[in-house]
DNA sequence: TTGACCACGTA
DNA sequence: CGTACGTGGTCAAC
């Protein structure tokens, strides 16, 4: 428990513009970038103290200076995430919720302006906070001139580090790991940006090349084969050769003509008219390599690709909702043909690892249902679960999903009826998350992020439209379990960066259950034993002693394709 | 230029 | 399509 205790020191580090500062475990110190980094290398080496910044993202000069061993983080804008909710977490909003000061009376960010008179007071010029407790709205851009000014941007950092750790103890058990998980997934983050997806660049042209043709050698040409892919769909319905197929409303008139009459013409929906007209089959082609053309073309290839054939785009340790990672480029909708694209790099492997069944197994950790956790000691849970209810491994499978994320459509009535009773603890548990989202309230995550339930109420309040009612309610439900699957996967993803860092082992994807990890050929069985490894520990300490297992799917591949389906 | 909607890829 | 995300298309309102 001693990482969790108050016993470790926190030492706060901003930096702004080349300058940088550092407060805390005696030391209070400002310089250079290369100077504060070297403080944070010697206070590494001694203390072990882990380290507060107001977001990775402010501080990835230093971290990136202090690579190795990798520094224990508090990083306040999760922190924030996390214990207050929402995704908003500049400095003056974490400030502000630490120190319990209203929202109502935060100023508004950064304006650049002199003087800033809306606490009704004037603000000295070196005054970090105005008469009403709240941060000058300058605080983290302008104002940071001095290194005097940094040193105290850095006590403030540390101070709200306290104040929300203290909160975060007094609210539940894990929250503190839980913060200390998420400070790591944002360091991790910076990393994913820089490191980039290893891919073949050849590959993936060749691929590009057979959905959407050659690179188009002039802009005229480009428009000459959009003209053709257009005209392949175009020829099944005479005399409506204008039909704009980016058009869903023209597309959809034309269906209709030719006898088709659909309320939208989304894949789904059309998939059943394949054979009725040839026209459908055709527009669903079209659609799938109008889709690689537009997102995943060479346009996509070039800006995203690097030289150095590595595929990067943004990450971000949670979304506003639940809390799972978001990626930006395509690092998380690649379309799975393309994945023979993504391909390690020489003398590499890929090892893979996937999590198996991880929401109906967080479940159990989260319910504290004891019979439900009985199943997960099976590799397939839904055979114990199916023998239990007396009934077909599928139809267990449909009712166990069903409960979860409150499927509408499907026959899963009857064994739903069979799960209630089979498991009351862990059906009780995502009745009650559903009656809190009809209700609007918020609620937390096993680890302890708060999740506002608020959403649609500003356009009709709480029973006035039952749809929406029942859309908070199947949000809340789906929020428990995939919150908690992001938590616990967080803290997988950081142990095998721990683990994995020695062995020059790099994750260069993290896909909501799924870990994409770069690693020398030579060290490839050593990798994967590590990241199963790191399972059996992260789970452990996230789980706390529940009887559930977790199970993860790995194994040693070139190519992204070369995994299971 | 911006926001709504549609559509669709991933988990 | 149960939930979530990011992206790019068109269209209407600026």
């Amino acid at each position: 428990m001693a990482s969790h205790g108050t016993d470790v020191d926190l030492v706060a580090v901003v930096v702004h513009r080349g300058r940088a500062a550092l407060v805390g475990a005696g030391a209070r110190l400002a310089g250079s970038v290369p100077e504060v980094a070297s403080a944070m290398v010697t206070a590494a080496s001694t203390s072990r103290p882990r380290f507060v910044w107001w977001s990775a993202r402010y501080a990835g000069e230093l971290v990136a200076a202090v690579a190795s061993p990798l520094p224990r983080a508090w990083d306040l804008a999760e922190a924030h995430r996390i214990l207050h909710g929402g995704w908003k977490a500049e400095p003056g909003r974490v400030w502000a919720a630490a120190h319990a000061l209203p929202l109502s009376s935060m100023p508004e960010a950064s304006s650049g302006d002199l003087f800033d008179f809306s606490a009704g007071d004037e603000l000295g010029p070196d005054d970090l906070t105005r008469s009403d407790g709240h941060l000058r709205a300058d605080a983290a851009s302008g104002w940071l001139e001095s290194d005097a000014r940094l040193l105290r941007w850095a006590e403030a950092a540390l101070e709200c580090a306290a104040l929300q750790r203290d909160r975060a103890e007094t609210l539940g058990p894990r929250i503190v790991g839980t913060i200390h998980s998420e400070s790591a997934a944002a360091l991790m983050c910076l990393e994913l940006e820089a490191g980039g997806l290893p891919v073949d660049r050849a590959v993936l042209e060749d691929l590009i090349g057979g959905f959407a043709g050659p690179r188009a050698a002039s802009e005229e040409a480009a428009v000459a084969a959009r003209r053709a892919r257009d005209a392949e769909v175009l020829r099944h319905v005479p005399g409506r050769e204008s039909t704009d197929l980016r058009n869903p409303q023209q597309v959809r008139d034309m269906l209709a003509g030719v006898g088709v009459d659909v309320p939208n013409t989304r894949k789904w929906v059309l998939d059943a008219y394949r054979h009725v007209h040839p026209v459908v089959d055709a527009l669903l082609t079209w659609r799938k390599a109008e889709r690689i053309a537009t997102t995943y073309g060479y346009r996509w290839l070039d800006q995203c690709v690097g030289p150095d054939d590595r595929l990067r785009g943004g990450w971000s340790a949670c979304d506003g909702a639940a809390g799972r990672m978001t990626a930006e480029n395509g690092l998380h909708n690649l379309p799975a043909a393309l994945r023979s694209g993504v391909a390690a790099h020489g003398g590499h492997v890929f090892v893979r690892a996937d999590l198996g069944q991880i929401e109906p197994r967080v479940l159990a950790v989260v319910s504290g249902d004891p019979v439900f956790a009985e199943a997960t000691r099976a590799d397939d849970l839904y055979a114990p679960v199916a023998s239990r209810l007396g009934v077909e491994r599928p139809v267990a499978k449909v009712a166990v999903l069903a409960a979860m994320y409150g499927q509408r459509s499907g026959a899963a009535g009857e064994a739903l009826k069979g799960l209630e009773r089979a498991y009351p603890v862990a059906m009780g548990l995502l009745d009650r998350a559903y009656e809190s989202g009809v209700r609007g309230e918020p609620l937390r995550t096993f680890g302890g992020r708060l999740v506002p339930t608020g959403r649609f109420l500003a356009q009709s309040p709480i029973g006035t439209n039952p749809a929406l009612d029942a859309a908070r309610g199947r949000f809340a439900r789906n929020a428990i379990i995939q919150g908690a699957a992001a938590e616990l996967f967080k803290a997988w993803a950081a142990t095998v960066r721990a683990l994995g860092a020695p062995l020059g082992a790099q994750i260069v994807l993290c896909l909501h259950d799924e870990l994409l990890v770069h690693a020398p050929a030579d060290r490839a069985d050593e990798v994967a034993t590590l990241v199963d490894r790191a399972l059996a520990d992260a789970s452990r300490r996230w789980a706390a002693g529940a009887p559930v297992r977790f199970v993860a799917d790995t194994s040693v591949i070139q190519r992204w394709s070369d995994a299971k389906p």
